[in-house]
DNA sequence: CTCACTTATACTGTATACATAATACAGTGC
DNA sequence: GCACTGTATTATGTATACAGTATAAGTGAG
């Protein structure tokens, strides 16, 4: 028989739903919130919140402000830089390590999420889309067999998450990022370790850019940057 | 005024033993622990140990086996291997970014903490010798303002601890680094990003590979690798 | 009316108590 | 002697209660 899934603590549960909100950029950086009143309105003890709240915080999604609560993190282009930066670096290795030894199975796997992906964008489903694009980058870390990278890079990605939807859907991107996926899978299958690399670097430069440019534009639209959790 | 330092809550002072009884290898990674065992032997309640070692085990330095409790983190072959990749992009990267900007006065903070060094060498302090390596590279990415290479930088770090000290004391090794330390610093003097970025990955490097053969000797003279917090 | 000082409020940190569930163990039946 | 089952133990997860302290609110004197 198959394991039963254990059932999922309060803090897990928690921790899961605060994730969301702050990713999906329903909770905006303004607004702060203190672990007492998070508990009272979900209806728990404070423990569980707590714990919820210290883990995001060391993830650097949140940030504790003495006395005051939390919020959720900004996150400026300084940041983004950074986060950029090391992407790009763990990428880049990800797939020069898997050319060698990734089988077609696997390569089928791959092929086989972005074509999710491309549904996704057919239904409209940003979340979605959003959801199997990190599943996508972080399979080709799970298959390169880099455990400590693969934290690293889910802490990172989770960072860039915090840019905000509005700034990653600009018009037209989401189609070119299939484009990108197949064609880093591709240059996987022809065992071209140099151009599945450079095409890794390439899709990661142009969706920061594209991001970038987004970004901008929102921010001359409403002076308020605020509202799409801005600069 | 200065901020007075607020005292530290029971929480930081167990994360601070804990991580140190870590770091140092006092604590092996065979025995096991469990929060109430720890609180109990501390004197204090159960709540502050929890979240240290929840903190601690998010920092990957503790694993926690279900229903068994907590010990520390192994490390492996291929771990070191990501680590030190890593460890290289950001630390190159740092460098880099600091030859057009830095100081003559950053500059001699940088020689202090080398003569320090030499001085804990001197002492045979190796506790203090490895304080100040971790200084040192951390003061080098507080310096180029890049807070989440830095904050990445420190878990790594962390984790490159865990190897052990055995393992980082060659004979004669710890002199070399205070060399390599040097030259860095004065190829950021000079102004020369190319050669304080090669230096920088030359010291990983060769760090690295000290540490590595190190390790396989100790491995060799006892069989029993745990003793050392071995392979 | 303003400033200093007191009081109140509320947020966090810690202790404690309890619930749940998994493991170890012992006892019983075969 | 072995397998199964029921019980005890123990580790974790969660709730609750309490203490300390920083900020805010309120109050009174000048």
């Amino acid at each position: 028989m198959e394991p039963i899934a254990r059932r999922k603590t309060t803090k897990e549960i928690v921790y899961d739903q605060l994730k969301r909100s702050i990713l999906s950029g329903e909770l905006e950086p303004n607004e702060t919130m203190t672990e007492t009143s998070l508990a009272e309105s979900l209806h728990i003890s404070r423990t569980p919140v707590r714990e919820a709240v210290g883990d995001l915080t060391k993830e650097g999604l949140l940030i504790q402000i003495p006395r005051k609560g939390f919020k959720v993190r900004r996150i400026d282009e300084d940041d983004m830089e950074q986060i950029l930066y090391l992407r790009i670096s763990i990428e880049m290795r990800s797939v020069k390590m898997l050319v060698d030894h990734i089988t077609d199975e696997e390569l089928e796997k791959l092929d086989a999420l972005v074509d999710e992906q491309k549904v996704a964008i057919q239904n409209n489903d940003r979340i979605r889309y959003i959801e199997l694009d990190q599943m996508l980058h972080r399979h080709l870390l799970k298959l390169s067999n880099q455990n400590i990278l693969e934290q690293i890079l889910q802490e990172l990605y989770n960072l860039t998450r915090l840019i905000g939807h509005a700034a990653i859907s600009k018009e037209g991107r989401m189609e070119e990022v299939i484009q990108e996926h197949r064609d880093i899978i591709n240059a996987l299958r022809e065992r071209d370790e140099e151009k599945a690399a450079d095409l890794m670097r390439h899709h990661l430069l142009t969706t920061a850019s594209s991001v970038k440019k987004q970004r901008e534009q929102l921010k001359n639209n409403n002076g308020n940057s605020d509202s799409i959790g801005g600069l």
